[in-house]
DNA sequence: GTTCCTGCAAAATTTTTGCATCAGT
DNA sequence: ACTGATGCAAAAATTTTGCAGGAAC
């Protein structure tokens, strides 16, 4: 492991919008694809999660709970499918892909990460996306997806 | 008012603020560093380039110039140290890490990338910078660094 | 029964590290 | 000379792929 694994905080008290897995697991069925068991253990455990996590540690968290866990490629497999699909946000953290569920109403967050604790925290601005929607326009992009991440010391280690 | 952008093509050799590579230099000898082959090579390359590049692209293109190039992990080396300086600017697309000059009065620009032929586009934008600082302060967050990424198609393959 | 899904292992990629040697100060 | 810098190769970390067996429909 190159980097030191941070505890996320999984203390946030912000419950993930009513439906998510419901609406993954209806749009994976529209689109072809049958219910495995490794897409299934991802996207539950996706669906209590609220900030990102990479591959391993879902891996590692399905590990840990009871049951035979899916297999890592299998976690990446599925990962892939529910990216491909719009139903997971991928984010580049560090050097290591990161994952969360995306917003079905087409809400999001961004992230700001401390660079000394490794705390994830998430954030969003209405007027942000108004803007990056101009500047999209401006450059002519069809833009599907952006990312806003901000790196530096949190208010704990400040 | 509306807020200027300035689009920057990835192959334009667009100069430098004056002065980054005297900057950079400067630096290195203040923070005790030796100067070097390589990291001069990966110095003078950056130097003349505007949008990011990885690794590996570096190194590839240090070995299509003439003499003896350095060696990949000299490259990865000297990156490291001129990150950690702030000198150079690291970002995360696709699963591999990309660098570019950071300008020393810290103007900087974001990125847009076509994910169907790969381009990357750079653009500014005052606004959106005065808004992420406020963003920052309002999370309590001492940031450093920031990226706006913006993935989708660009206009010639939309 | 057909086709997709999964697990395991192997391969491919990307990045870091060990170590002997070379070079800057 | 001393100490950092470099090159090469090996290791580590991350992600993808091949294939045989199993499961969903």
């Amino acid at each position: 492991m190159r980097a030191t694994i941070w505890p996320v905080a999984t203390s946030d008290p912000h419950e993930h919008p009513a439906g998510w897995g419901a609406h993954a697991r209806r749009e994976l069925a529209r689109t072809g694809h049958r219910a495995g068991g490794a897409r299934e253990q991802v996207l539950a455990l996706l669906e209590r999660q609220r900030c990102c996590l990479s591959a391993q540690e879902i891996h590692d968290r399905l590990r840990a709970g009871d049951g035979r866990a899916a297999g890592l490629a299998s976690v990446y497999r599925a990962l892939e499918v529910l990216t491909s699909l719009r139903l997971v946000h991928r984010l580049d953290v560090d050097g290591t892909a990161c994952f969360e569920p995306a917003d079905p109403s087409g809400d999001h967050h961004h992230h700001a990460i401390c660079e000394r604790c490794g705390k994830r925290d998430a954030f969003e601005d209405p007027e942000l996306e108004r803007l990056i929607d101009g500047v999209a326009a401006r450059l002519g992009y069809d833009v599907g997806a952006h990312d806003v991440v901000l790196r530096g010391s949190c208010p704990d280690c400040s």
